[in-house]
DNA sequence: CGTGTTTGACCGGCGC
DNA sequence: GCGCCGGTCAAACACG
C-alpha cells in the first residue's frame, strides 16, 4: 500500500467539512468583528481563538452605507458572533501568494469576478493534438487568468467541533492528498449555478488536526441562493460509500442529520441558533432578518453588484424591521 | 431523474 | 525534458 493510499485510508472525510462548512461572507464580518475601529475597541475576547487576525480585501467596500451603519455595533456583534460562533478562528483573505494583511472595518466584499479559464477537457490519448495555433492567445491568457485568480483567496481556520452551515450549494469534485499533510484535501466547486467560478477547498489542518483549513477561490456568479434552495438537493449522503473510519457529509438544519452521520461521528455540530439574551443580541437578531430580506432580493443584489451581508447561521422571526429604513432608524437610535 | 460522492486519470505549473 | 505536485475532469455509482 503506498503512502498515499494509506493516507486516504486513515483521513476523514472532508465533505463533513464542507457541509458543516462555513459563510464566507458570514465569517469574513465576524472575523472583523475582531478588528472593528479603533474608535470601537472590541470588547472582551479571547485571542487565542484568532489564528489569523488580519486580513485585507482587494476592493474598497462598495456597500460602504451600511458599513458606515453597522459600524458602531461592531463590538456588539463581535462579542456576539464569538460567543455564539467561537469556531470562527480567524479569516485571511491573500491578494498576494503571501498577502500582507491589514485591518478593515469592511464587510463581506463581492470582489469582481474574473472569468476562471475552462481547464481543457480530458482527451483521449489516442487522439491528435489540436492545432496550437488558434487557442495560443486564449491558452496564454487562460493561464495568465488562472494565476491571477490563485491569488484571490480567502483562508478560514475553523474549529472541528464549529464548523457551521454554508449556505452555498458545494458539490466535491475531487479529494487529492497534499504533500507534507497526513490529511487529504477536498475540492468543492458551488453546484447552486452552472458556470459559477467559486470554489472551495477543505483540508485539516496537519499541526493541528482540531483545526480545519478552508480556502475560497474565485467569486460566485450569482446571488447567495435562499436557505431553502441552497439546501435542497445537497443532503444526500451515501452510506455505502462513508470510508471507515471518517466521518460523512452532514449538512446544517437537517432534524435527521444524527441518523446519516457514520457511527464515529461525534455530533459535534455547532448549534446555528445561539443563545442571545441581550439587547446586542436582539439587534443581531434583527440584522438576521434584514439578512432574510437580502436573500430575497438576492437579484437586485446580483444586479448592482453589491455587497453581500448575510448572518446565514441566525433566522429569527421578521417582523422587527419591516424594511430597511426601520432598520437604519433603530441603528441611529443607538 | 436529478443531484450528490468517489476515485483514477489527466492537465498544467514549476523546479531541477 | 523530466518528474513532482496540485487542481480538475468525468465515468461510475448512490440516494431520495
Amino acid at each position: 500500500m503506498s503512502s498515499e493510499s494509506a493516507c486516504m485510508e486513515e483521513s476523514w472525510d472532508l465533505q463533513a467539512v464542507v457541509r458543516s462548512g462555513c459563510s464566507t461572507n458570514y465569517q469574513e464580518f465576524a472575523n472583523n468583528m475582531n478588528n472593528p475601529p479603533s474608535l470601537f475597541a472590541p470588547l472582551s475576547f479571547d485571542t487565542d481563538e484568532l489564528l489569523i487576525s488580519q486580513e485585507t480585501y482587494e476592493t474598497p467596500t462598495d456597500f460602504d452605507e451600511l458599513d458606515d451603519l453597522y459600524r458602531p455595533f461592531y463590538p456588539v456583534l463581535h462579542q456576539t458572533l464569538n460567543s455564539s460562533q467561537n469556531n470562527i478562528l480567524g479569516t485571511c483573505t491573500n491578494t498576494t501568494p503571501i498577502g500582507t494583511c491589514t485591518n478593515t472595518a469592511s464587510m463581506s466584499v463581492r470582489k469582481e469576478v474574473k472569468e476562471r479559464p475552462k481547464v481543457q477537457k480530458k482527451k483521449p490519448l489516442s487522439e491528435p493534438a489540436t492545432c496550437p495555433n488558434s487557442s495560443t492567445d486564449a491558452t496564454s491568457t487562460a493561464k495568465s487568468k488562472r494565476r491571477e485568480n490563485q491569488h484571490k483567496r480567502v483562508v478560514q481556520h475553523v474549529k472541528e467541533d464549529g464548523l457551521s452551515s454554508d449556505m452555498w450549494a458545494w458539490r466535491k469534485y475531487g479529494q487529492k492528498p497534499i504533500k507534507g499533510s497526513p490529511y487529504p484535501r477536498s475540492y468543492y466547486r458551488c453546484s447552486s449555478l452552472k458556470g459559477c467560478l467559486a470554489r472551495k477547498q477543505v483540508e485539516r489542518s496537519s499541526t493541528d488536526p482540531s483545526i480545519f483549513i478552508i480556502t475560497y477561490t474565485a467569486e460566485h456568479s450569482h446571488a447567495r441562493p435562499t436557505r431553502r434552495s441552497s439546501l435542497a438537493g445537497s443532503t444526500r449522503i451515501k452510506r455505502d460509500a462513508i470510508p471507515k473510519g471518517t466521518t460523512p457529509s452532514i449538512e446544517p438544519n437537517m432534524p435527521t442529520i444524527k441518523d446519516q452521520r457514520s457511527p464515529n461521528f461525534d455530533g459535534l455540530i455547532s448549534p446555528t441558533t445561539p443563545s442571545m439574551t441581550s439587547i446586542e443580541d436582539e439587534f443581531v437578531q434583527n440584522l438576521s432578518n434584514k439578512n432574510e430580506e437580502l436573500l430575497d432580493h438576492g437579484q437586485i443584489l446580483e444586479e448592482n453588484e453589491s455587497k453581500e451581508i448575510f448572518f446565514p447561521d441566525v433566522v429569527f422571526s421578521d417582523d422587527l424591521f419591516p424594511t430597511l429604513e426601520d432598520l437604519e432608524g433603530f441603528l441611529l437610535d443607538q
